[in-house]
DNA sequence: CGAATCCATCAAATCTTATTGATTTAAGCT
DNA sequence: AGCTTAAATCAATAAGATTTGATGGATTCG
């Protein structure tokens, strides 16, 4: 019925996007995971991250949305799940609009 | 030289313009001044806010360069910069593009 | 001038997030 | 089974962000 249309995203959703996204340590894990699915194994490594530490980011990333994870024996892999940021872009749109009613001085 | 081309936002300053948008009760006050520029008195009483409150907040979406100010005599207006949520969204779209290239599952 | 209003700033208290190191669960290996 | 490795979780701490109430500068008004 509404397949068509973006499901406008929920605020408290957004929110969630735009907080995971503000972070540096974040960003880079996201710029890596660009480069293609990964284990967190390779991600410490590649970052030079302690592992209970990237295990804390990549469960804040996760729980936005941002990325999706598959278990294969011992070894997990995240990957981007880039609908996400698609969706924060659309709901930023939204808020723009509201915005550019450019209304009058006020007094 | 480079006046048409949107300039590229610089990464700590997209990350201002998330960490101040991922908060509601910023939210609110954009969405308030949505309706057109507002002395802080009158967001104070709109929003049901304590003035330093109100202050704090208002700092933070100036600095990140979502908001601009006016001073008239004793009372100070704030009104949006509409210009910002477009840069993040740029920035957003360049995020996107390189994080599509959807690379292969790993091992 | 003196009183009142608007607003920013400051310091202290509190609440939230992030980091660290240790522990735990589960899987694979020999 | 015992040993090793992968990764999540936990508890303690550290670091940041927000709230609160108080203070001070600037401006207007009587």
């Amino acid at each position: 019925m509404d397949s068509l249309l973006a499901t406008e995203l929920k605020p408290e959703s957004a929110r969630a996007l735009l907080k995971a996204l503000a972070d540096p340590l974040r960003l880079r894990i996201i710029e890596t995971l660009a480069e293609g699915e990964r284990c967190v194994c390779d991600l410490t490594t590649d970052l030079e991250l302690a592992q209970s530490k990237l295990s804390f980011h990549l469960r804040v990333l996760k729980d936005a949305g941002l990325l999706s994870q598959r278990v294969s024996g011992r070894w997990v892999y995240y990957r981007l799940e880039p609908g996400a940021i698609e969706e924060l872009r659309t709901w930023l749109g939204a808020v723009q609009q509201r915005c550019e009613k450019t209304a009058p001085p006020c007094c």
